[in-house]
DNA sequence: TAGCATACTAAGCAGTTGCTTAGCCAAGGT
DNA sequence: ACCTTGGCTAAGCAACTGCTTAGTATGCTA
């Protein structure tokens, strides 16, 4: 698992000791939240004295945001990819929620920190991330909006009904995993089955 | 809004100066989160010097305890009672979104508290909580089961179905309010008919 | 060989934290 | 008149915070 939290994190480009950092900072973040996490815990959990972090990072709120933005990022990049595709507006729907959600159980460590710790961030970097935030957001409001326009989808409110598509998935990070929980492509699938019934694909008479 | 929510949280019962620290403990809680509060914050914004704070609660945790069961024990008492009511499945469900949503739309502060300061509790005072919220997640997956017996929903996975539901009300805790947002009861209204349409209720052709 | 950069550690600093102490003061009982 | 009680404050303590400093070991380059 942490190796693929290191995989996720990872940009090739960067040094080792940095995302061993990245990783232990995860953990912490996601488990204690950002205020209750020392820059001591961090280190000790990344094997170093806690000096070290400071060669990597210039400080504790920089860890945050690198972990933020990359996060950010991959989940941008996954709605972007899935809504991109050729398909009808049915079928990306069902996927974007199926890969959406199961990145969300699978990466819930990354995911909570991403979504839960984004206040901690300082104001220029909280920018950042706020408007890959947007286009996320904006993104689904499209596709949904694709799809009544095909007349596969019935829907009175886009706005409401995207963020409540987006909350199904990002609350997942709130409490995955849980005892005798689903795995996370079982969710996936799941949930994007009750998401296309809320915006009345599927199983209308027409 | 600090009148509704010193009512919401003000047992009679409390003398007048516990009351003003727990509204303020839930503002500063929900805007910052518990950890990056301190004990000065909560003092300050209740009119006191810090000490002070020790003649009502025993601790900073203690704080949290009251506003974290106080929370959770409305949320639960709002299930129970529409769940209660002398009505079709469908009418109930309809009915528990609409005011469990709205309740997490009006009292957004107390519920960020109640839903995401959850594990800065000790632990005795988390296993309190945590059977609120067992009960709460018991009584929708009996209302579900009644309406799949009913004929009134079709759902598969009852267990995903309830987590799915409780998710969009708990997830606005974390986003409520925003620009140009909508009005408590009219996201009540939104959601209860997108929770309606997941279920399988409704727009079926029986 | 000398010089320099990188990655690290041990020690510690200044500021902040939750909480305690000692004491003040007005109200109420006897 | 005297004592107790409840609610408060000013001052401060020990522990801990993010971060810095000074110095060390290692490897690369000239």
């Amino acid at each position: 698992m942490t190796d693929q939290l290191r995989m996720d994190l990872g940009h090739r480009t960067q040094p080792e000791a940095a995302r061993r950092l990245m990783a232990a900072a995860v953990t912490s973040f996601a488990e204690r939240g950002y205020h209750a996490t020392t820059t001591r815990d961090i280190a000790s959990a990344a094997g170093m004295s806690p000096a070290a972090m400071y060669v990597h990072f210039p400080s504790k709120a920089a860890l945050l945001s690198a972990i933020s933005r990359t996060g950010h990022r991959k989940a941008l990049d996954l709605v972007r990819s899935v809504v991109a595709r050729d398909e009808p507006a049915a079928k990306r729907m069902h996927d974007l929620v199926a890969e959406f959600t199961c990145w969300h159980a699978q990466q819930h460590l990354v995911a909570r920190v991403v979504q839960y710790e984004l206040h901690a961030l300082p104001d220029e970097d909280f920018a950042v991330v706020a408007e890959l935030r947007r286009e996320t957001e904006r993104l689904v409001r499209e596709l949904i909006t694709d799809g009544i326009a095909s007349g596969a989808f019935d829907v009175d409110d886009v706005k409401g009904a995207a963020r409540a598509v987006l909350s199904l998935a990002i609350d997942i990070a709130r409490w995955y995993p849980h005892a005798a929980g689903p795995a996370p492509e079982e969710l996936g699938q799941g949930y994007a089955a009750l998401v296309l019934r809320m915006l009345g694909a599927g199983d209308r008479c027409e």
